[in-house]
DNA sequence: CTAAATGCAAAATTTTTGCAGTCCC
DNA sequence: GGGACTGCAAAAATTTTGCATTTAG
């Protein structure tokens, strides 16, 4: 396997561990809950919970906003889901909690996901230790997409 | 030198260049401009818009926090400050431009600053040049500091 | 002098909270 | 049935904007 492979796990699979997981977190299996985290999990976007209500309001028109950001944070605080660093006002989230980093595009914002086995397994400058204990070490890459240089280069300047 | 160790700039030194640079983007040197920059650049913690307007207070009482959230967002589009990258609701800001690294406190949440040469000098994963042209690589390091481990073992619970 | 920048107040955006009713276990 | 959860509405927190006045160049 190349150091950036995705290790794959089914939706109906994480599905299942989040059922799992909030049973031992004595957290209620709500309709609202499930597909928050189902609409989630299925995004590669790292979406707000604004995009997550927009996208969920089709399939439930009475899920309330702040449901979904009240439902974000208690899956944060039970480590169910991840908030995203970023610069945008909004605040991000993924299902994806297994490590990896990040690749954004400065022109069209988007947020990919890799992976650097090679990376995780090295060791942080020895300095470092005198800090105190690292639990976390996250790579950002910033640059440019291969559709946002064609677009600049000729093509359909928007 | 050590990978680690601090490329230094004085405060004046740094003041001379933000001038400069000021006059070259055609920025007009205002009070107001000159002390939240020097109030920045001598933070060492990554302070938010009102953290710094907090700080200027005492010396320049009429200065309003809607001229600091301004100033802040004019410097960043001429590249003079950066955003950092936070899950905090707050977005806060640095005045050092030169290649660096943060680690973050999952305690007390203070940032700090720190080098890594090697890490910098490296190159990223093959399959990550199909996505595009990199320009930017940072790492973010998460853990406990020295002070927040010592709180928690016997000392002095906050 | 003039365009740009500031301060004030008001608005916009994003997130949180109190409370009454609903639903999972 | 009971405590946890949701939806509604209102509030809090953060950031942006319009406009009259001031200021740097």
């Amino acid at each position: 396997m190349s150091e950036t492979e995705e290790p794959n796990e089914s939706l109906p699979q994480q599905m299942r561990s989040f059922e799992e997981a909030c049973r031992d977190a004595n957290l209620k299996l709500t309709h609202q809950r499930l597909e928050i985290y189902r609409e989630l999990a299925s995004a590669t976007d790292h979406p707000s919970a604004e995009t997550l209500h927009r996208r969920l309001q089709k399939a439930m028109p009475t899920l309330s906003l702040d449901t979904v950001y009240r439902t974000l944070a208690t899956f944060e605080q039970h480590h169910l889901i991840k908030k995203v660093q970023t610069v945008d006002s909004q605040a991000r989230y993924e299902a994806r909690m297994i490590q990896h980093h990040h690749l954004i595009c400065d022109t069209c914002k988007e947020i990919m996901d890799f992976y650097w086995t090679s990376f995780d397994a090295s060791s942080v400058p020895e300095d470092i230790q005198a800090w105190g204990s690292i639990k976390n070490k996250n790579v950002t890459l910033y640059g440019t997409c291969r559709k946002c240089q064609a677009m600049k280069k000729g093509g359909n300047p928007a």
